[in-house]
DNA sequence: TTGAAAGCGCTAACAT
DNA sequence: ATGTTAGCGCTTTCAA
């Protein structure tokens, strides 16, 4: 294969070109030609032929260096669920601007998979994890504190002081929604969750519990219905839900979009596409619940300062300030 | 700063801890330990020793001395459209099963952005690329044939022989589409459009053309409007459009989801949700489109089918085989 | 069947 | 104001 090889120009050959020891160039591109005196001239005329060659320094051998790769790592559950894609995209655009780029995977809300990205990540060096956990707490220790560079949980926290984490209000976003349910009348709103393990979920079932109770409706764990947050999962468990009681479930809270589309599909195929007499209320917000046929309050999650967030408790630990924070956003109820 | 160092073990220590020389480690790591004879005992004791030590290469020493990162770019426009949020799912879930980590960047379709991050991904080292991209052939030519790394060009196609495609059948997709609204007796259709000088496009454009033409309409350029794939931009040219022939108008094709929730926001708040006379046709396929109140059909690609070529084509590239390829697959009508 | 040593491209301490 | 040089952790050639 007489392919042209790499013709990738390295710093040597720039030194070469320029007249000056790899030392000078290396001190002019990352901007420290002023602080080691270095002559304006020279200056300019290795930036100029830095130029010229198209000079891109190689982040792996910079990296393998310093120790540090201008890389984060993004773990979240699925790309295809709006609530994550958005945030990936927020973080993406954040950490962009602090000259970072971002590795993500996908951990299908699996524990196994999980670990292996997890591992796969620290393998490649990131400098901080931002990760959207399906892990439980006990596991993680291990595995994630070991890493020794900043992590930050989002959207699910854990429960442990030696961790940092941001997450929405997932108690009081649940416990409006639901108010807001009741307060139309409704009194038998089941619930379908996901992975029941994680913080979210415990707290939206909890907010769920409370709005019952403060508005004189006695909690029938018969109605909570767990499993995961996949699509085909919100099918069936809205199909157990109705088939169980049918005719007397007069709500349904879903816990996520990708759950609220199985809902939906099973609602259509089953011909009780928006029956008068089934609420539906959601959790996470998209742009095209405005348009429904049925009629469906959310709750909107502040996704854009969570991200801000994260990239910023990041930004700071690897700037030395080792200090753990946990920040709770406000989540909105969009009232339709 | 008492912080605990990085602890991670290198294969020094390993090689120290086995009571043998770094090379057979490497080596037995590496899976070539048959190939070198290497004794069963040797290579027992040394991945014992690996696993009770938790040893994993730094994959910045390896890539840098392998120059290979087993890393590969993805460039889209926008995460938080869904068409391109489920291809990077894709791509990622398939790409991880090929030990190969996405790293994920966002052009917003801006030219200069791309242009950056492009440079980014290279300084990068990253193994390969795929990239839906904003910019113009003869820039491109410069900036990513240059990478001298497999790259293939996923949705967006470059008419030139040196580079590898994969897209849908935009033409057939939007002529389709098009057709069956003038089937339901539609005659003005506006065509909603995003970057004009892609091929997507220009594609859907000469789609719109030419399914007009084959219903017997005659093509009228001034219900054509073009800008960017943004919700804002389709809520302007959906402003224009039936501010420029308010009455006339009967149809409206948006190019992209983005560009219908711009469409959809418009109607809403101009009191006009789901006239009678203004039907809605779009590119891409969301699974909440089956639950609008709005009877929307739409063209659904097989986002997965490009993912997948698009990953095989780099590492068929990968492994050496060089062959230009260009594949299209077929998108599907989805009429609601 | 295994080890010694060179070297990937870069940065930074230390010289000058 | 600029140059010399060691070394980051790994793979691989060559030697034994």
């Amino acid at each position: 294969m007489a392919l042209k090889k790499n013709m990738t120009i390295k710093i040597d050959e720039i030194a070469e070109i320029a007249g000056v020891s790899k030392t000078t160039v290396s001190l002019v591109i990352n901007g420290r030609g002023e602080a080691y005196r270095i002559s304006k001239k020279t200056q300019k005329r290795i930036l100029g032929i830095v130029e010229d060659n198209n000079y891109v320094p190689d982040q792996y051998a910079r990296s393998f260096r310093l120790k540090k790769t201008q890389t984060i790592g993004l773990i979240i559950p699925d790309l295809t669920n709006f609530f994550f894609s958005k945030m990936a995209y927020e973080i993406e655009s954040l950490s962009r601007r602090l000259d970072h780029q971002i590795l993500i995977a996908c951990s299908d809300d699996d524990e196994d998979t999980e670990l292996k990205v997890i591992s796969n990540l620290h393998a490649r060096r990131i400098d901080g994890l931002i990760i959207a956990s399906v892990t439980r707490k006990e596991k993680i220790t291990k595995d994630v504190l070991n890493l020794n560079i900043p992590v930050v949980y989002i959207d699910r926290r854990i429960e442990s002081e030696n961790i940092s984490w941001i997450s929405s209000d997932n108690y009081q976003g649940a416990y409006d929604l639901i108010d807001h349910l009741c307060g139309r009348g409704l009194k038998k709103i089941c619930f379908l969750g996901g992975v029941e393990s994680i913080s979210t979920s415990k707290n939206r079932l909890r907010g769920y519990q409370d709005a019952l109770g403060a508005n004189g409706i006695s909690y029938d764990p018969s109605l909570v219905y767990q499993s995961n947050y996949t699509t085909s999962s919100g099918y069936e468990m809205t199909e157990h839900a109705l088939a169980t009681s049918r005719g007397k479930v007069e709500g349904l809270f879903t816990s996520s979009l990708t759950l609220l589309e199985g809902t939906l599909k099973y609602l259509r195929e089953n011909g009780e596409r928006a029956p008068e007499n089934l609420q539906i209320g959601t959790y996470d917000d998209h742009p095209f619940l405005d348009y429904l046929s049925v009629t469906i309050p959310s709750v909107r999650q502040d996704i854009r300062q969570m991200a801000r967030v994260a990239v910023e408790m990041i930004r700071d630990m690897l700037a030395g300030k080792e200090v753990i924070k946990h920040e709770v956003v406000k989540p909105e109820l969009v009232i339709r």
